[in-house]
DNA sequence: TTATTTTTTTAGTTTTGCCTAAAAATAATA
DNA sequence: TATTATTTTTAGGCAAAACTAAAAAAATAA
């Protein structure tokens, strides 16, 4: 696989995992940065290879094939974003575009020793899971922020948008993986919350609350184990 | 730059290392297995950016820049071998294929925040010097097996061909990066050499002594320091 | 010095991945 | 349902990096 045909196929998963109807060529193209007509050309030549499934006009499916093969390029950028922060010292909001590039470089062998070297981590720097080498992912039990109940404690444990644009925000308002978070109030009228890190209390928007993933297990509980 | 025109310009500086020579295009089509016609091509784009001299049918000479930018991804192919051998167990006839691909992850923040990581290395798996951010290359002192006196003690310093076809000949003869080697006869009419390493004794040929460095210093002097 | 061989360059193609502009199909709205 | 708007595909092109075949220049040998 080139490494366009990799990003294309990463991408069209990435959108499958919100959706479960067909992936739209225009969605594709705003992902990819490419016109649309230069995603209908990829399409085709995912489609000969037998990673999606393709009607003309009916946008696209992944096959079973192309499925394994997207989760390994995701173990691999995951990966190599955890070696990123964890050995390098990069911070969660610089990592992507090297990760971007890094994905790439095609060496099973290289790939299962960063694994080791890191000690198989399950979760990268943004809480996303890593798939094993035969592309089974352990899902963590998560939860959008917006859908939390009021006056429980939480932790994050991810991010939904990993824009470095996002990230930075979070930094700001001291919001990172592991923080302890509390819903104080909710407006009702466009789901604001008032919120509460370390005795401090803030205001987030709707937007940035269903960005944001908390467990939804007792937290006292996770509190002990953590 | 492009991956295709760092390899080129890389090529090119490693074979100005052995000749104060033009490089000529069947030179440079042999080391990146191109076509002559391919390298000509290659040639005019690097000459347009100013990274070489060229004067048609006179071969190639570097120009300042183009040597510190060669110099760079040299940085890069021998601090990512390293990586490979001292964090991911990797041998070192095995990292050189994967160093090739990684070598052009464009992040000089990587790259440093890498030669950070590995305790700044001086010297890669081959004991070849790492150049460090500014290009500048502290050269080891070092002297090739077949240039070496009879009845002392050497340390291998490194090797002059990288082909994993021949490091693993050298693992099978036990001889890799810090062995000690003593010559004891020299064959007058074709130069081979009998050889001894931790008491057992060995014949290699001359070719094989001219793709060994070893140290030209004192040697129980590097014994004790070693 | 002339003839032959070797090296290098030019000319013309191919493939990959992108583009624009226009046509065709589908979806939305009146 | 007919019209309009949006989405998707087709057609034709471009740049990068490779190729083959042929021409030109340089090097070597007679
Ligand atoms: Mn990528
Ligand atoms: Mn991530
Ligand atoms: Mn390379
Ligand atoms: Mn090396």
């Amino acid at each position: 696989m080139t490494i366009s045909e990799e990003n294309y196929l990463k991408i069209i998963y990435l959108l499958s995992e919100n959706t479960s109807k067909e992936i739209s060529t225009n969605a594709i193209a705003d992902m990819v940065k490419a016109k649309a007509s230069s995603v209908t050309d990829m399409i085709k030549k995912l489609a000969n290879k037998e990673l999606i499934n393709y009607e003309k006009y009916q946008g696209v499916t992944l096959t079973e094939l192309g499925i394994y093969k997207a989760k390994i390029i995701i173990r691999r950028q995951r990966l190599w974003e955890t070696f990123l922060v964890d050995k390098l010292n990069f911070s969660w909001d610089e990592v992507h575009e090297i990760a971007e590039e890094l994905e790439h470089i095609k060496s099973e062998k290289l790939i299962n020793h960063l694994d080791a070297f890191l000690n198989f981590p399950r979760l990268d720097p943004h809480g996303d899971s890593i798939p094993n080498q035969d592309g089974i992912i352990y899902e963590s039990q998560k939860v959008l922020l917006s859908e939390a109940d009021l006056n429980k404690k939480y932790i994050c444990v991810g991010v939904k948008d990993t824009s470095s644009h996002f990230l930075k925000f979070l930094d700001n308002k001291k919001i990172t993986i592991g923080t302890i978070i509390e819903i104080i109030e909710r407006e009702n009228y466009d789901n604001t919350l008032i919120i509460k890190i370390e005795n401090t209390t803030t205001t987030i928007s709707n937007k940035i609350a269903s960005n944001l993933y908390i467990n939804n297990t007792d937290p006292n509980q996770l509190l002990i184990t953590n």
